[in-house]
This record gives structure tokens, C-alpha cells and sequence, in this order.
DNA sequence: ATGAAAGCGCTAACAC
DNA sequence: GTGTTAGCGCTTTCAT
């Protein structure tokens, strides 16, 4: 005997049945449930009890229809495989779900083509709002910009140049946070690692990485190697870097980037922190699961989705508020792959 | 000047539109586009043009009011912050699109209520289909059988005992391999690292470890040590291998778990692979960030994601379709952790 | 505070 | 092959 699904096609009940068993008419329901307006008690009451009784649930997609709000939210994020975004994406879809809210999820690979027809597609879909990270500081524009007429939108980590709500963290002092930390271990020579893609955050990091460390050494303000995001660029970068002159720390500009750097300072059987620190940036699993445990600039991944939420949810609840912009801090974790050597000693030991 | 958003609520364009711009019924319109019966060569093209100049988009949600389907597809994993997530749902939200359907994603953060509260909104909004990885083995297993009297699903990876579709790798062949590899290698005596939950693919994985090592090694076959699928248990149980009588090969369940053995073994000063040769299961981003690189049973995610999609989509298609269970392939990624030391000599070098 | 009734935009019968 | 029409289940006027 094969089994066969679906048989029972458990005919739904309707706000229909919720108000002939409550003897009371279905905009009564409808407002009981949804407290557009004041009922009285008593008819609260039945329509309550009728509504447990039959364990009726509102339709969405006709409530959709109707009301003109989905309850949906959609996100749209360049590289769902890189790890900082689901931790982003969990705390958005956790705190949508308690406020009854569903979402959307797109990958946009990293192509603004690709990012812009997903963007249509949430648009066409009804969503009650987007919650963007941009693939390109000038391709994902026009998309991003039409998209922010027709809905609130907000952008998250990184950001394009458009009149949109922002949610990120404050790259520059992360950096910083992370030099000042090498120099109080005694390093005296830097590199940063970066991308050369042209990205809000990335021209952040780079900006502040030189401008704190011009003043105290030139030669390392410039030693700035660009690549991607990825761990291979990592790897090729700290290769060139040893085989030029090796500085005594590497910045990178996340933890992708840092782990190659790992790899490859291993790989020449250089120890770290002894003979080469390195940071990282995002503080995800990454950093975590790094060999040596990396030392990296801490991104509030949760808050920064729930912030992402909670900003896009007061934006849909009244569309005339301005644009706002939130920075939240950064912290550094520090951990074995920059640990002081000693608590008197400040250098980095050379052995 | 504050900017003030969505002043322009684009009235969006409707069926009726194209109708009188084609000069045609509302119904023509809707077949030509939908192909759902023929039309006239005539028709169809006055009516794409008609929609093509006006810009016209189908309103999903009345479509969906109507028709009885949403083209919306709910998936529900346990925890989107473990890297095999992200790519499988990379996969599913590509070919899904490409197939005009959304994606609506959700987190069961590793509950079974949240799980079952995750499946019951999906059904809710009338998803077409549910695409699930389960929690557990005993406690999903309710709420999954419910949906899948609903609407098609499909379990991914993880299965509970419910007749539906289900789309995994061959767990027991991948720990095969990997056994296989490590005896070509030289090693002759070995750990097996994984969880103490019961799921389907904890089961198979440990099953074929016991298998295959107890007419090798019964030592071995014994030396099993369960905690969670976690970096912090794979150094802890490594901690405990080394204090006790370390093998010269630790077999992992999963990637996160080997990336603490590999933690540990380093902070000890063993050396991977001289001294211990270590594998891990995913053979995601984590093996090749692993330092050293990570030997791994490789899972087709990319494959996995698709495959679920397909039969999915099958089985939305014709709901008579009886279950059907696909086993994929595993294969090995080998990389520096457990490299041969010289092509001659198959032992592993103890200096 | 409540009910009756009019649609939201679409698709599926049903006629022709 | 095409048009007409009746809803899908809900929210919201408009009366009362």
C-alpha cells in the first residue's frame, strides 16, 4: 500500500464560522481580533472564545489583499555563506516572528544584477519593508534608491549613498581599537590587509587604519595590500608580505582575510603572536574557531539586526519619520593570537 | 528640508488595466499570461505588449487568494549560524527564484517549539511547500508529520521517522571514506569525536565508525566520545584523548568539532598531521579556513539544496506522488591535515 | 458599538 | 478561443 498525501484537505475555517459561532458579525471579528476599533467586553469575550474553539488563524493572504499590509519583510544580502550575515539574519527572522512578521530571504551572490531583480521582486511581492546590504557603492544605487520610494528600507553594515534608514557600527574605531591594542603589545610595524572594492565600510576601515597610523610610522600607514574578501586573498597577501619586509602586526580587514594570513604565516613556520600579530574584523564563528583564536574587532551582529527591525518597523508604522542613522560601538576580543606576551614585558618576545 | 519618504504610492497597475489597453477580457489576459489555457497568436501578443508598455506585474497576493497557491516555499533549519546552513539555503533561494517562487526562511534555534511554532506559521501563510532540517529526532517528529499531512515537504539532511521526501548524504559511506583515507595513511588507531543527541545522521555516522573499525581495531571501535556538534566539546574531547592514550587518528563528526581538535592538539604542541591526523564532516567553508587545512567528508550542499527544490517542486506539482528518499554521494576533500608524509612510506612519521 | 455590504486583484467555471 | 461572472477571506466604509 503507497501511501498518499495530502488526502485530507483540512478545509480551513474561516472568520466567517468564528462569527456564526460567536453570533456576532464577521467585522466584529475582524475588529475584536485585530483592535482596529473598541468592541464591548462581552462580544470581545465570544468572539475570543469562539475563535479557541475552532482554532481559527487569520488568513494572511486575504487579510493581504484587503488590509494593504503583508507582514512580510524581506532582506536581501550579498553572500548569505560568509558568516557574518546569518548571524544577522537570525536575530532579524527571531524578532520579525514575535511580531508576527515573516521573512523573505534573497542572496544576491554578490551581483548588484542579481541584487536589483530580488529587490523587484520583494517590491512586487507586497513586503511592508527591505532590509538591504548593498553588493556596490555606485551599482546598487539605482535600485536601492528606487526601492526606498515605494517602501521603508533599511540598510544594514554596509550602506550606498541614498536617503534611506542605516544601521552599521563605527568601522573607523574598530580599527582603531585594534592598533591601539597591537601598540600596547609592543608592535612597531603594521600591514593592512583590505579589499579593493570600493564598499562604505571597506573606505572606513582603510581611512582609519592610515590616519591613526601616519603619525607614528609613514612606512606602515602605506603598507596597505588590497585583494577581497576571502580567505585566499589572505593567504597571497601575508605571503608578499613576508617575503618583503614583515611587519610585526596585520591588520585585516575581516576575518576571512585573517584566517588566510593565519594559514600562511603557519605555513612559513611563523608563530603567532610571537613573531607576527594579527587582528581580525567582525568577530563572528570565524574568529572563534580561528587556530590560533583570533583577535578581532566585535560587530554586535544581534543588535545590529534587531536595531535593523526595530527601525524598519517604527519607519512602517509611520512613513513620514526621516531618515535616521545608527552607529552602534564596536569592542575588540581579544584572544591568544594577540595576547601580551607577559604583564611587565610590553614587546612582542622574538623567539 | 526633511525628506520625507514614499510621498508617491505608484498606483500600481492591475489586471484590468492590460485588459483595456489589449482591448481584450480580463480572463484572456490572465491565460495568455499564465498559459493556463491557449490563446489566440493574436491575443497573446496584443497582451504582452499591453504589459510590457504598462509595466504590468502580477499582484502575487490576490493571485494567491484566488488560486490556492503562493508560490512561496517555507524553510525551517535549526540553526543558520552552523556554515552548512548558509549554503544549502544559498542553493534552495537560487533555483527557487529561478522557478518565480520566494523563499520564506526561518530559525528553529535548535528548539523543537520554536520548530514547531516556525512550521505552523509557514503553513499559515499557505506556503506551497516545506523544506526542513529537524531538531530531533523524537520531539520533531509531531509537528513534521502534521505539515507533511498538509502540504508536500521535504527533510534535508536530518530526517525524522515520517513518511515524506527526504534529501541526505550517505553518512555512513562518508565515514568510510574518511577511515579508509586515514588507514592509507598509515594511522592505526583512532577516535571518533561526535554528539551524544540523537539524531538520523549522529546514528549513521557513529554506526559506520563501529562498523568498520571493529574488525580492525576493537580498541578503536570502542574509543568514542560524545558531547555536542560543537568547536568547544572537539577541544575538550581532545584534551581528553591526549591526557589518555592519544591515537594517531581522531575521526569528527562534523567540521566545527574537528576545528577544536585541531585547537587543542596545536595548544599541546602535537603536530597535525606528524603526530595526530584529524577529519573532519561537512567540508564546508570551515575545512578550507581550518589551520592547517582540514581533510573533510565533502556533502554536495550546493546538490543537496537543489535536489530538495526538485522534488519539492515534483511533488507540489502531483500530490500523488509517493515519498522518495535520495542518498547522495559523499566524497573526501584532502587537504594538509591529513597529507601522506612521502609517497613511499605509508606510516605517519612520529618526529 | 455593531452589522450590512462593497470590494482588494485575481482565476476558474460557465457560457457562448 | 473568448467574455462574463462569481467568488477566494478579509477589512473597512457607511449606516444605524
Amino acid at each position: 500500500m503507497v501511501a498518499v498525501r495530502n488526502k485530507i484537505q483540512s478545509t480551513a475555517v474561516t472568520i466567517q464560522d468564528v462569527a456564526a459561532a460567536a453570533g456576532v458579525s464577521t467585522a466584529s471579528v475582524s475588529r475584536a481580533l485585530s483592535g482596529s476599533r473598541p468592541v464591548r467586553p462581552e462580544t470581545l469575550h465570544k468572539v475570543l472564545e469562539a475563535t479557541r474553539r475552532l482554532n481559527y488563524q487569520v488568513n494572511p493572504v486575504a487579510s493581504a489583499l484587503r488590509g494593504k499590509i503583508t507582514k512580510t519583510v524581506g532582506m536581501v544580502v550579498p553572500d548569505i555563506t560568509n558568516p557574518f550575515f546569518p548571524a544577522v539574519v537570525k536575530s532579524v527572522e527571531d524578532v520579525l516572528h514575535d511580531l508576527g512578521m515573516s521573512l523573505f530571504l534573497c542572496d544576491s551572490s554578490e551581483s548588484p544584477v542579481v541584487e536589483a531583480e530580488r529587490i523587484a521582486a520583494l517590491l512586487n511581492r507586497g513586503v511592508d519593508g527591505i532590509i538591504v546590504s548593498p553588493v556596490d557603492n555606485l551599482a546598487s544605487r539605482a535600485a536601492i534608491a528606487a526601492a526606498a520610494k515605494r517602501v521603508p528600507l533599511v540598510q544594514i553594515d554596509r550602506h550606498v549613498n541614498v536617503d534611506s534608514d542605516i544601521v552599521t557600527v563605527d568601522h573607523g574605531a574598530g580599527i582603531a581599537l585594534a592598533i591601539d591594542h597591537l601598540i600596547s603589545i609592543g608592535a612597531d610595524s603594521f600591514a593592512f590587509v583590505t579589499t579593493a572594492k570600493q564598499s562604505s565600510i571597506a573606505n572606513e576601515r582603510l581611512a582609519a587604519y592610515m590616519r591613526k597610523l601616519r603619525p607614528l610610522d609613514r612606512m606602515s600607514a602605506h603598507r596597505v595590500l588590497r585583494g577581497d574578501l576571502t580567505v585566499e586573498w589572505g593567504r597571497t597577501a601575508a605571503l608578499k608580505l613576508i617575503d618583503e619586509s614583515c611587519p610585526r602586526a596585520i591588520v585585516c580587514a575581516n576575518d576571512l582575510i585573517a584566517l588566510g594570513v593565519l594559514q600562511a604565516l603557519r605555513s612559513q613556520g611563523l608563530k603567532v603572536p610571537q613573531d607576527v600579530a594579527v587582528t581580525g574584523f567582525d568577530d563572528g564563528l570565524l574568529a572563534q574557531v580561528a587556530n590560533p583564536p583570533l583577535t578581532s574587532v566585535h560587530q554586535p551582529l544581534e543588535a545590529l539586526g534587531r536595531e535593523a527591525v526595530r527601525m524598519l518597523t517604527s519607519a512602517i508604522e509611520d512613513r513620514s519619520l526621516p531618515p535616521r542613522k545608527l552607529r552602534l560601538a564596536p569592542s575588540l576580543s581579544i584572544r591568544e593570537s594577540t595576547v601580551p606576551t607577559a604583564s611587565e614585558t610590553a614587546g612582542l618576545s622574538s623567539n
